[in-house]
DNA sequence: TGATGTATTCCTGTATACAAGAATACACAA
DNA sequence: TTGTGTATTCTTGTATACAGGAATACATCA
């Protein structure tokens, strides 16, 4: 046997498609491309100079985020989110993070511990500089939003309970940068999560649930609010 | 306003993609082709006589549904599934069948109860009929199975949960008509699916969500017999 | 014999042409 | 004016050809 390198793999070269999938769910996110708005293949095709193929690959990858859905008149369509609909979800998604929480909860380790506390502190920096009045990366904090969840899911153990919860965030996920808009709720989020932290490394199972459930509802809580204000749901309401 | 018909929908032809993925997703399911084989465009095509696009499709198609997985050389192969995989995954699938029961009991209407009643009687009576020596439709009452389940799902009006619960559903349901061939493991599902609907009835919540867990744990464990039996899981696993 | 460079084969990704079905616009008749 | 039949346009579904990258087989050299 030879010596061999470290488990990392080599990266395979993005194909087209998947290129306009990343592309195109950047501007779904970004409302860029706003609900309810129709797009045809042709038209992304001449205005990315692709063929039809690639393009056809990545609107399925898109409906397979919910991101977008089949329109009967041929094309797809942006979806919209409904408070209706934001309210299942949130009911769902409270189940499954307090069901991860729970597990994260027995299984973690000590430098996962120690990851979650760096996320956190940088966090906490980002949000401290912008009440300085400096301009805030809302991007990168939203990022750091994401790892943070991430690696309290992966600390979980289950592959598949991960994919699930990576589905039912994604219609949340797209307003997330919006709800970080507002100063006191991202100052609240960083403080549950450094609480988070706390109760996972003194083995708190019953706090960290009540207050991954609180969570939860809180982000509900603040995209509805962006619902209710924008008329970015108009008639996009499934 | 003219008459209008009644709220059903015309049904649009099948396209071959679809009849592509139908026909491949049931021979996976019957286990004719075997976990571990790999699927190469060009076979399925010739052996179909259809061109490469619908197969493509296809695939994809297949590849969501968890039931194959591309493969670096080319090509996709058939997943299996090992006893840690189904252990993740009826640890997930409880969470969420007992969440789909607690709705249902408080949302569930009568006409609704009756279906179920109708349900558990038609597989009472597909299991009875076997009693007697007859051959029994396995296929009919996996699909009874199927729709009891749906039933209730339904009436716990959240359309996200029926869609999680399907790709839940999904790896253990490739194995379901082979847990049914146990004359004994039938008996007892359909004394607790016709529990089940009493349960809702009285709307007793407790009592249904322990039981609920209690049919989801049978199941698996039904299921892990059948993996450890045959070596269908060997290096499949992935 | 074993390693290395080269040719070949395999398989997918992509572009593109054609066909068919649905939706729309429009003309014509009552 | 209103309803109906027809033509046109849109848009997707499908087949197919071509290109490129990876894996394999093979030949050559130490």
């Amino acid at each position: 046997m030879t010596a061999g390198l470290s488990g990392d793999r080599v990266k395979t070269p993005q194909t087209i498609a998947e290129q306009v999938y990343e592309l195109l769910r950047k501007r779904i996110i970004e409302q860029q491309i706003k609900p309810g708005e129709r797009l045809l293949e042709v038209a992304v095709c001449e205005s990315l100079n692709v063929s039809r193929t690639p393009v056809r690959e990545a609107f399925r990858l898109l409906q397979q985020d919910g991101l977008v859905e089949r329109i009967p008149q041929g094309g797809i369509r942006v979806t919209g989110l409904s408070l209706e609909e934001l309210k299942e979800i949130t009911t769902l998604r409270t189940v499954l993070e307090v069901h991860a929480a729970e597990m994260a909860c027995d299984l973690i380790e000590e430098h996962e511990i120690e990851t979650l506390e760096q996320i956190v502190e940088q966090a906490a920096a980002l949000v401290a500089a912008a009440n300085e009045g400096k301009d805030i990366d809302l991007d990168e904090l939203s990022r750091l939003n994401t790892v943070f969840h991430d690696t309290i899911c992966a600390a979980a153990r289950s592959s598949y309970l991960a994919k699930i919860l990576d589905i039912v965030r994604m219609p949340i996920l797209r307003f997330r940068p919006f709800s970080l808009v507002d100063r006191e709720h991202r100052l609240r989020g960083v403080e549950e999560h450094r609480r988070m932290v706390g109760m996972l490394r003194r083995r708190d199972k019953e706090g960290l649930k009540h207050l991954t459930a609180k969570h939860v509802g809180d982000v509900s809580t603040a995209v509805a609010r962006i619902l209710s204000s924008t008329q970015a749901n108009r008639g996009a309401a499934v």
